[in-house]
DNA sequence: TGAATATATGAACAAACGTTCACATATCAA
DNA sequence: TTGATATGTGAACGTTTGTTCATATATTCA
């Protein structure tokens, strides 16, 4: 392989800024809680003590959760009252979710 | 929330399985140098010698990412007389990678 | 056979992660 | 105001990660 086609392969990767972000981006999509987080909202927003009630970790690991997401600019949040409620935030990453859900139904089709 | 919407909610994500082997493959995808192999793999098939000549890690590193890449199947191997070669798993996988690609491209735009 | 090249692997270690705990803050209702 | 409920946050801790180093294995070629 000379230094050419090695430049060419280079090139055509994304610059380091974007492989840092998708890095961060999946990193997220890593946690079990977070992926169940993110399915729950696909179906409905929710407030942090809704997802209390349907997963088995604390508050705070849920707010955690949240906060990463949110970083990341994943979900998005509205104050209602009392309550904060969480949801996607935007179709693009909707579309993605909704992916995944595809693949592994499809895979138990098998 | 009742009872019932709870089960429903949970009925409706995928089972404690799936979401593992997602949170498996997210967390493959999570270290830039995986990522960066994965976008060269794109381009062409490549024996572990020539991600050496591009990436700046140790053969060790590409060596231990590759399995790591290859136990999710998500890259298969080829030998190649002297060489190992590894490429795309299926075009499902690609088509994830080219998404990606898309996806870091049109934020560039904006 | 022996030297050179290509790749794999296990141990080690620092860095990063996810959770819980304890506590802080905020909002509502009385 | 006070108590109850909802959420956020920092520290701590055990676990997991990615890399490197050292070494082993495999293949080719002379």
């Amino acid at each position: 392989m000379d230094s050419k086609q090695i430049g060419n392969l280079l090139q055509n990767i994304p610059d380091s800024d974007s492989i840092m972000r998708m890095a961060a981006v999946f990193q997220a999509l890593q946690s079990e809680t977070r992926l169940k987080i993110l399915f729950l909202l696909r179906q409905k927003e929710m407030c942090v003590c809704e997802f209390e009630q349907v997963l088995s970790v604390t508050q705070s690991a849920i707010s955690h959760g949240l906060r990463t997401l949110s970083q990341l600019d994943l979900v998005r949040v509205r104050r209602e009252g009392k309550f904060t409620i969480y949801y996607i935030a935007d179709e693009h990453f909707r579309t993605l979710i909704e992916m995944c859900l595809e693949h592994v139904e499809e895979k138990h089709e098998l």
